[in-house]
RNA sequence: GGUCUCGUAGCUCAGUUGGAUAGAGCAACAGCCUUCUAAGCUGUGGGUCGAAGGUUCGAAUCCUUCCGGGAUCACCA
């Protein structure tokens, strides 16, 4: 590829005008600032102090040797240290031709290597989805994809949490003042309906809480006395004990949040692989932790519990069993990873969660290879930060939280609107304008969430945050849309376009191709770093290139027959790049904007 | 308090192995539709890259200290 040339001929220079071959790590062409003229740029200090001459002097030595002797090189100039180097239009051309019928043009295929294991979504069922989770979702999905079009498997899994002390209180709350209401009879989606009852439970508790306070009862002790906690652990128990009416109940409400949440996942645009339910996995792990008392790893203490002491690494001890015997979060989890393991024998097992159980992973890794599990180094976190609203964190029992549904339907809404103002809704049949404002829509909402670097703590405002114009996914698919309206006219009169014979470019369609040159490698750094954020970005320089190169050059108004041809075939190449890079995002592309 | 993490324009964000005068979008202001979709393009203004030191030819980027925000350190999940 091209820097391998430039680097191979800048090392050949080298060698040949000063007899020293130059550090390989020192040799990084870059690309070169917009205001200079050239395509990339090496800067030579790093060589002065081998070479003893100055860096002007360098440059230039070696920029007329690569003048020579790269034949891509077609000009030079030197600024201060800087080598700027412009590559012939011959260079880009090949290239170019080379690539503008590939359809799969970045993307690599499949490869049978051990599997990509990711797990995202993962969500309770005792509240509907709100906006954390359609961070989590999007990120997982697209992470996803990012690492197929790399060339991997993926499994995408999800681990519904359907049991625990969380969901006894919402069937609770049902049974005390459901007033056997039923998403059907009550014209509510099942996932709201269960989570309105776990916000009931959570008022009602509160004024038992207080009322026991004002009883004098110890803070401490509060959650142990009041009546409502008691009769949600002893649900509990009657649970995991099989309770037939509980397990029916329990069952039945979690089938409304399944329905629920299936409507969300598949208006959201993400899917899975295997769904896992935690009321199967939750006795997972039991084994490993025995296991790691018999080999001395872990240790018990008085009471029976059973701990992993991590004070050797920088942590606390850390528990596994309780003294009762029963399990926690991390045992089930070791239990999982065991299971996926066994299962999939992945070469990762990427977990998509939230930066607040950073802790929580460290101590899993460390636990499973005190364990001797030779996979616990395929583990790994895919750590996203949270999502803040103006008013700060978002609190499901304050009330503060954004709903993913309602979020869709505000993101639709404004898009109806928006195309209705632009008078851009005219023409089209009701299904194919809903079709286009869900697009739009949704294409803003993911655009918004996956251009921000998962890592970073994000800040949403509902009122102003997800515009539609500048760096937005609109701006994404109006771009693609103008491309396809150049190319449907090309159709209609009949222009037909094939082989491309242009020999030379002017700057904005070498721009173009330079940028979609750039694909390649920014989509195997997204698969690297698993960051949809390098795709989203590429997509908007990509989607400016061609707006600017739009503006600037006639394209179905060129006479020029050859120029014509080779224009439309850039915008067809374009076209494909935009499309395939948004499917990564889950974004998708009308044909009409 | 320990550990981790973040701090870049009024706001939201880019800036990945150290490179030239730190970039976009939004918001503000000024232009461009009898011409391929104006959800677009062009321009103006806006910055002590949290602060101070250090490393070096060169630091938003690496190191140290400090300031400020967040997360976490549960017999919750």
């Amino acid at each position: 590829m091209l820097d391998q040339i430039l680097i191979q001929g800048f090392k050949q220079a080298f060698i040949d005008l000063y007899g020293e071959e130059p550090a390989e790590n020192q040799i990084v062409f870059q690309k070169t600032r917009t205001e200079f003229e050239g395509d990339r740029t090496i800067v030579v200090f790093p060589f002065v102090k081998i070479v003893r001459k100055s860096p002007e002097v360098i440059a230039d030595e070696i920029g007329n040797r690569m003048l020579h002797s790269v034949d891509i090189v077609e000009r030079f100039n030197v600024v201060k240290g800087f080598l700027n180097i412009l590559i012939s239009d011959s260079y880009w051309i090949t290239y170019f031709n080379q690539h503008y019928k590939n359809t799969r043009f970045g993307f690599k295929e499949i490869d049978n290597e051990a599997p990509i294991v990711v797990e995202y979504s993962s969500p309770n069922t005792n509240k509907p989805l709100h906006l954390g989770h359609v961070r989590n979702n999007l990120l997982g999905f697209s992470v996803s994809e990012i690492l197929k079009a790399n060339g991997h498997r993926v499994v995408k899994v999800n681990l519904v949490n359907d049991r625990g002390i969380h969901i006894c209180k919402s069937m609770l709350a049902w049974q005390k003042w459901g007033e056997n209401r039923t998403p059907e009879n009550a014209d509510i989606k099942g996932d709201k309906l269960v989570g309105e009852m776990y916000v009931r439970f959570d008022k009602e508790l509160k004024s038992q809480l207080a009322q026991l306070v004002e009883e004098g009862v110890p803070e401490n002790e509060l959650l142990k006395k009041a009546p409502l906690m008691l009769e949600a652990q002893d649900m509990l128990q009657k649970w995991e004990a099989g309770d037939a009416q509980i397990r029916e109940l329990w069952n039945t409400m979690n089938t409304w949040v399944y329905t629920g949440f299936d409507a969300t996942y598949k208006r959201l645009g993400v899917d899975f692989d295997k769904i896992y339910y935690e009321s199967e996995t939750y006795l997972l792990g039991k084994d490993l932790v025995q296991e790691g008392l018999k080999q001395g790893v872990l240790f018990k203490k008085e009471d029976g519990s059973v701990w992993c002491d991590l004070t050797s690494d920088g942590l606390d001890e850390k528990l596994l069993l309780r003294a009762d015997g029963t399990s926690v979060y991390m045992t089930q989890d070791l239990g999982t990873a065991e299971q996926r393991a066994g299962e999939y024998h992945p070469s990762k097992l990427i977990y998509v969660v939230g930066n607040e159980q950073n802790y929580h992973f460290d101590v899993l890794k460390l636990v499973l290879r005190k364990l001797k599990r030779d996979w616990a180094d395929a583990i790994e976190h895919l750590s996203y930060g949270m999502v803040e609203l103006p008013q700060g964190k978002m609190k499901s029992r304050e009330g503060t939280v954004v709903d993913a549904d309602e979020l869709m339907d505000e993101m639709v809404l404004t898009a109806k609107t928006m195309t209705e103002e632009l008078g851009k809704s005219t023409n089209l049949s009701e299904p194919e304008a809903n079709k286009l404002y869900h697009q739009i829509g949704l294409g803003a909402l993911k655009y918004f969430i996956l251009k921000v670097d998962p890592k970073k703590t994000m800040m949403f405002n509902p009122q102003e945050s997800v515009d539609f114009n500048g760096n937005t996914g609109p701006f994404i698919q109006y771009t693609h849309a103008r491309i396809n309206s150049l190319l449907r006219k090309a159709v209609e009169l009949n222009i037909r376009f094939e082989d491309n014979q242009v020999v030379e470019l002017l700057s904005k369609e070498k721009m173009l191709i330079s940028q979609l040159y750039n694909f390649p490698s920014i989509l195997a750094d997204a698969g690297i770093n698993r960051s949809p954020a390098l795709v989203a970005n590429y997509l908007y320089d990509l989607a400016k290139d061609f707006n600017q190169f739009y503006q600037e050059i006639p394209i179905l108004k060129e006479e020029n027959v050859i120029n014509l041809n080779f224009r439309l075939l850039l915008c067809s190449f374009t076209q494909h790049v935009l499309q395939s890079a948004s499917a990564l995002l889950g974004m998708e592309m009308p044909e009409k904007m």
